[in-house]
DNA sequence: TAGGTGTACTATGTCGGGTAGTACACCTTG
DNA sequence: CAAGGTGTACTACCCGACATAGTACACCTA
């Protein structure tokens, strides 16, 4: 379910966070459905349980998931709509990332090219 | 000459190398120019030394600056180029933006407007 | 010779990330 | 009721990156 790269300079929890994001943005993971438990995660991932809980405590604060002591936790029922107002802010290190490559002399037809193709192949997948 | 936030999530010595790589690319600073000798610049910034050292060593390596000994730090004849060749590798970071912001359904149309806005100010200030 | 330059080295302190272990309260199931 | 699973909280510890402090060396120029 998930893939975690302990090598990475990102930290595991930020991973986690990320993939879950993302699980619930493609709708694989619906409102209301079960996330993996605290201790099977981490047994399953070889991590330890407070790191879990470190990402699903920051999900929690976000209003991404919500938890039910003794029972579990679960995706929110709006966790999507938070999610693509919140992807909103990326758009600020896109500009920031465009004005690197502008200054390098890169031509802006080959970033469009590039956002051109991503959202080709999104568009068909989806 | 820099601005130096010590208290971002950046290291110091990167901020320093992504400055001076800006003002190399600008042309602000041409080939053969003496940057800042380290204990000035570390007087001027409230910087330890090492920390200058750590960002002109790092530019030393990758071919941006060379130093001699007893004289001071400079920059490299072809820094410009390496440094524009070195930025292509910043096209992954956008296309992994740009997957992003589709998944979050954010139309295509804002992403280019983004860019082409940029690119605009950029041919303006050039 | 004096003063500036880059360079190297050790020691110290701080902070974030991660692990280890324990403990508590809660709910469901048998 | 008892057992086992759940989230949650807490302390302690380790480690690496970052940064500072201080010293020292070799080099060049004036």
């Amino acid at each position: 379910m998930f893939r975690i790269d302990p090598l990475s300079r990102q930290p595991v929890y930020e991973q986690l966070i990320e993939q879950l994001e993302k699980l619930v943005l493609t709708g694989l993971l619906p409102a209301d459905s079960q996330l993996p438990s605290v201790r099977s995660l981490s047994l399953e991932l070889s991590i330890n349980p407070n790191t879990i809980q470190k990402a699903y405590s920051d999900l929690d604060t976000r209003g991404i998931i919500y938890s039910v002591p003794g029972i579990g936790c679960f995706v929110a029922k709006n966790a999507a709509e938070v999610l693509q107002a919140h992807m909103r802010r990326k758009l600020d290190s896109l500009r920031q990332l465009a004005d690197d490559l502008a200054l390098a002399g890169i031509p802006e037809e080959e970033l469009i090219d590039c956002i051109h193709t991503i959202y080709k192949e999104r568009g068909v997948t989806l």
